[in-house]
DNA sequence: GCACTATATTCAGAGTTATGAATATAGTGA
DNA sequence: TCACTATATTCATAACTCTGAATATAGTGC
């Protein structure tokens, strides 16, 4: 993505809708809306592999969308701007997303929730 | 652009924001917010050329942000989603937007309003 | 019909991005 | 230290997009 520092607030706003103009991102974000979720939590509901849900969560990182908190092995992604909730809304006029289907992982968080 | 009729709907959404992903179109999103212009009228602003500023049009009518009107020889493009406007503005955390400068125009709606 | 104007389309080359394979890093427990 | 696991990075290439030049279309007035 290559999203270089720039003043201009037009090429600043384009850099963000980039991020966002990708399938596979926002299906990670619309996960990460539920809460935080750590790669292999991803990579399991995705059916993708580590590398390429590895990523796209740095595109999304280099946006300004993502915090990352680290626990160990794992890194847990969360959204960062309570506002792209907003904007994920109001960008799809009428059909709503489709639950993520999970279909198990061994991440702490999915084991816990068993 | 080549933005296929999809089912999905990230692949949908990912091509909203694939059209909101480029300076000029935000700019020409950001005039005409302040209402309908005219081709010549963002070429003017604008100062690109009017084959270019042509092509970033249809890629927003195509994705659905744009309404037009013929009359005459002039064609008057306008904002579809009032929703738009929400996303731009959440969309640029901080800094506004400058002013879109008007240098001057001989379309209708310019030479109306001296 | 013709000339003129406003807008739209096509095309090609440069540049950018996406994707997957391979590899690297870093934390953990023994 | 080593082996293992979770995550990150690099690299090559196919695919795509941007941009500008040229050309086409369509409406107007004569």
């Amino acid at each position: 993505m290559n999203i270089v520092t720039e003043s201009d607030p037009f090429i600043v706003q384009a850099n963000y809708f980039k991020a966002l103009a990708h399938p596979i991102r926002l299906q990670i974000l619309a996960i990460l809306r539920q809460g935080e979720a750590c790669v292999c939590h991803l990579e399991a509901i995705l059916q993708r592999r580590q590398a390429y849900i590895s990523q796209q969560l740095m595109v999304l990182k280099e946006a300004g969308l993502l915090a990352e908190r680290k626990e160990g092995l794992f890194v847990f992604y969360s959204l960062t701007d309570p506002r792209l909730g907003t904007i994920l809304d109001s960008s799809l006029p009428d059909v709503p997303l489709p639950a993520a289907p999970m279909n198990g992982c061994a991440c702490p968080t999915c084991v816990r929730d068993e």
